[in-house]
Formats: C-alpha cells, sequence, structure tokens
DNA sequence: GTGCTTTATTGGTATTACCTAATGTGCTGC
DNA sequence: GCAGCACATTAGGTAATACCAATAAAGCAC
C-alpha cells in the first residue's frame, strides 16, 4: 500500500483508521460515534492511547465531543483549517504582503464570478452582511463578524465551496492576527463593500473584480500603516521604559503566560 | 480579551498557551521543548492531560516528538496543512471539479510570476524535478513526488511562500486520493512539464501562464476519465458479485477495518 | 582517542479511579 | 392521564501510577 506518509505511532495509525473508515463511508457525517469505552475495546488500545487521537481529530473540527453525550462526527468542514492555518502563520512568520498578495490574486476574481453567477439568495446574504457591519458600531467583533460574513457570501456565490473554505479561513486568521489594532474603521468599510456588492447584483464581473481588488489593496495599505505606528510606539517604550532588549509584540496580547519558566540547559530558555 | 473562539477544555486552554508562546516569541522554531513531565508541572496539569494537547500540535506538524530524546518545534510549517487538508476532502466531498478550478485559477498566474521572478537556484530544481521524473519508470510513488517537486518548485519560483504552502498541500492531497489510479503517464507528464519550465526559463509570463493552465486542464479532463472507468467497472462487480448495495470505493485503498464492527442502537452501524 | 556498554531520561501505553455534565427513566403529585 | 421533578446511567474530562521502548549521554575498556 504506497502511501506518502510513514509514521507508526498508535496515535496516527488510529487516526488513519478513522480517515479510513471515513473514505469508506462507514462513518458519515453527522453519525454519532461509539463511545471512548467502546471504540478504545474495538481498536484494541486503552481509553488513555484512544483520547489523544479523539483530542486531535475534535481540535481538526472533525469531531465534536459533548460531555454525557458522545462523539458526532462534523456536518462539514468549515472549521477543519481554522486552528493549522494559525500554526502555519506562526511558524512561517507569515507576512501581510504574502496574504495581501495571495489574497489580490485570487478573491477579484472570485468577486467576477459571483457577478456571473450570483442567485437571489446570495445577494440576501450580501446585503445582510452589510446592514450588520452599518449595526455593529464599535462592537469590534460583531464588525469583524460581519466583515466576514460579507467575504464569505461573495465565496458562496462564486461556486466553489473549497475555494469558499480555504479563503474564509485565511480571511478569518488574518483577521484575529488583527484582532487588537483598531484599524477596522466602519464607514470605511461599508464604503468598499458598498459598490462591490451592486456591482455583483447587477452581474457586472469586470467591475466587481476591480472594485474588489481596490478593497484589498486598500485595507493592506491601512494594515501596513497600523503596523508601521505600532512599531513607532514599541521603539519610543523601548526607549522610555528603560527595559532590556526582550522581543515585545506591539499589542497586549500577551496573556496566560507567566514570564519566567523554563530554565534548562539545553532547552528553551528566557 | 475578545477573540473569534471560545471553548473551555484543558486540551484547548494548552493549545492556547502553546500559540501565545509561539507568537511571544517564547518558543521560536527549533527549540527543544521541556519534557511533558516538566510541561505538566509547569501547566498545572497531569501528564496524562498535557498529552493529547502535544499530540495535536504533532499530528498537525507543529512540533516532532521523539521517544527517548523529547519534543521539538518544527523549523516550518511545510506539514502542517497536509492532515486537514485530507480531512476537509473527506468531509466536504470535494470534488476533482472543485480542485482543478480553485488550480486553474491560481497556478497559470503563480507560473506567470515565476517568469519572471526566477533564479537560477530556481531553475535548477525545475530541471531536477523533470530528470527525476524521466528517471522514476514505473515507480509511482517516485514519479508523483517529481511531480509534486516541479510545482513545488514553481511555488517556490513565484516567491510568495504562503500560497506555496497552500498549493503543495492541495497538491499532495490531490495527489494521495488518486495514489491507486493508474493514471499518472510518464511520457505525458513529462511533455507538459517540460515546456512549462522552457517557458519559465525564458521569462515569459504569458506563455508560462498559458501552458500551465493547458496542464491543469488536460489533467483534470484525464482525471475525469479514470473516474468514469471505475465508475463502469464497480457497476459490472456490483452485477456479478451480486453482493448487497455497500457503499464501495473503485480501488483497493480499503485497508485495517474488519467489516462488521459498531452495531449500536442510534450510533453508526453498518 | 575510539568504540562499546551502561544508565538516566523521554515519549508511549496500560490500568484504575473519580469528577462533571447530559440523558433518560420512573416515580410522584396534580 | 399528564406534567414535573429526582435519580441512576452513561458520556467525556482529569488525575495518579506503573511500566515499556527507544534514545542519547555518560562512563568505561581498549
Amino acid at each position: 500500500m504506497p502511501c506518502l506518509d510513514a509514521k507508526e505511532d498508535l496515535t496516527h495509525l488510529l487516526i488513519l483508521r478513522f480517515q479510513q473508515m471515513m473514505s469508506d463511508g462507514v462513518l458519515r457525517p453527522g453519525t454519532k460515534l461509539p463511545s471512548e469505552r467502546e471504540l478504545a475495546v474495538h481498536f484494541k488500545v486503552d481509553r488513555s492511547t484512544l483520547r489523544p487521537a479523539l483530542k486531535v481529530l475534535e481540535m481538526m473540527g472533525v469531531i465534536q465531543q459533548k460531555i454525557g453525550d458522545g462523539s458526532y462526527l462534523n456536518q462539514d468542514a468549515s472549521s477543519v483549517l481554522a486552528m493549522p492555518m494559525e500554526f502555519l502563520f506562526l511558524l512561517d512568520g507569515t507576512s501581510i504582503e504574502e496574504l495581501t498578495e495571495l489574497r489580490l490574486l485570487i478573491e477579484p476574481a472570485l468577486a467576477a464570478r459571483a457577478a456571473e453567477r450570483v442567485t437571489s439568495d446570495d445577494i440576501a446574504l450580501l446585503r445582510q452582511s452589510i446592514k450588520e457591519l452599518e449595526s455593529s458600531k464599535q462592537d469590534r467583533v460583531k464588525l469583524i463578524a460581519s466583515d466576514l460574513l460579507f467575504h464569505r457570501a461573495i465565496f458562496e456565490a462564486s461556486g466553489n465551496r473549497l475555494t469558499g473554505r480555504l479563503f474564509h479561513t485565511i480571511h478569518r486568521a488574518m483577521l484575529n492576527m488583527m484582532m487588537t489594532s483598531q484599524l477596522v474603521d466602519l464607514e470605511h468599510t461599508v464604503s468598499f463593500h458598498k459598490p462591490i456588492c451592486a456591482a455583483i447584483e447587477q452581474c457586472n464581473p469586470a467591475l466587481a473584480s476591480k472594485l474588489m481588488a481596490a478593497h484589498l489593496k486598500d485595507a493592506a495599505r491601512l494594515l501596513d500603516q497600523i503596523r508601521r505606528q505600532e512599531k513607532e510606539r514599541d521603539l519610543r517604550q523601548h526607549f522610555t521604559t528603560a527595559k532590556s532588549g526582550l522581543v515585545k509584540k506591539g499589542n497586549s496580547a500577551r496573556r496566560l503566560m507567566s514570564p519566567v519558566l523554563f530554565a534548562k540547559k539545553n532547552s528553551i530558555r528566557l
């Protein structure tokens, strides 16, 4: 059985068996899984060995575990890429430039497609997202959610689920990253979304594409601007507080971490 | 601390703390983590609680665990999306059409960029991939690896790591899916790769883009053809073997699964 | 100094026990 | 007969412990 991967710890094997069962149609979206205790017996492993495998599936958004109830295979893959994408950004140190470049490469094209295939349902969703955006004064969380909704509506209108998943995830991770910035400006965002929506409603692909490109470029410009300001502020702080030159992020996203943990020979140190 | 997600089981919290540590620069790519026993003490949880969290990170390609040695934070995110993407395909039932559509939307553009930015290193990689492709007679695994190498070379030449990661993963998952088909034809693949490589070397973006699009369309056509054949064959088998109408995949990818497991009231049944 | 052996360390697995939350059942009271 | 509450069952979540297997580092012999 040739395969590109090859590990051998039980966790991985169990996950492979799960995958196999899914592709064989034994497990279908929405089905309730047997209890951990039963599964452990079936797979001939201890429950404490099975649990990590199930936890991996849950954290990747493949299943959902409910205490006192059981585990269910998710209906769709809407959240499968969320966490991995965040780690991708962290590990690769993905820059806003890269993100923007990718989005510019594809979202205008998607907007154009949306303008070609759009249905009345899609239009309703688009309008709703704009309405929500307008009504979410100062509420950053709601504002960002509305922004996401707008772009997701376009993805759906474009008619390719896979592409939608991908870019929804990217968009979301991006917004999560800049959650702490003051960036997202209500009027500003609306002023871009409205014409795009209109172009799609009028089934004008060329215009939709062009406007979307402008929107993304503008967002990138704003992001870059904010970043410069933060950098500057950090620099000032660096000199005023006279602290040692420990690397610091611009915003106060630090939490949950007690500062001086870990002090070992060749392991991590701070 | 506003955040789009919100769970509260320890596993998730631990992963969040890990993420935080990474974004704070406490954990940097390549560092060796403290042992599970130490980490468990630091996080004030039992080792058996910490393990699933670490396992999630390993399965997502964030860390690498070595028995008798320790855990290391990976250098890059090259494998972070691999497993999630496979589950995405499984859960969403992603079709070859969707995949092809997405690739057609972006890979020609990437080939064009590659033609603009290509360096001598990139060209060397491209040529090597073609050489490997030619030398991998009948060895399907090597053949597929060469194919992957070719496209990855283009991604790298295009200069956007994020895009490269994304499409490498998609490409890989796609190949993994069709691993069992006889599809991949040596001469055929080479006949497409060579001119694309040439166009990139000559710094001809328009040509590179056009050829890449042709390559993808051709691959999609072949895939579709194969699929029809398999469907037909399955249909024949269905009638000759007189078995009950259990869902079956065309190829013999089934393994690891004993057929009649699980028979419970409202849980999965087969 | 080189090469082997030993040993401490690390992740992997199994066993057990107990907690909390959800479900379902049956009893009670109206 | 039906509504509503109490309880027992069952699910996943966590902890504690013991032991296995693989690795790497330390020590020893040559």
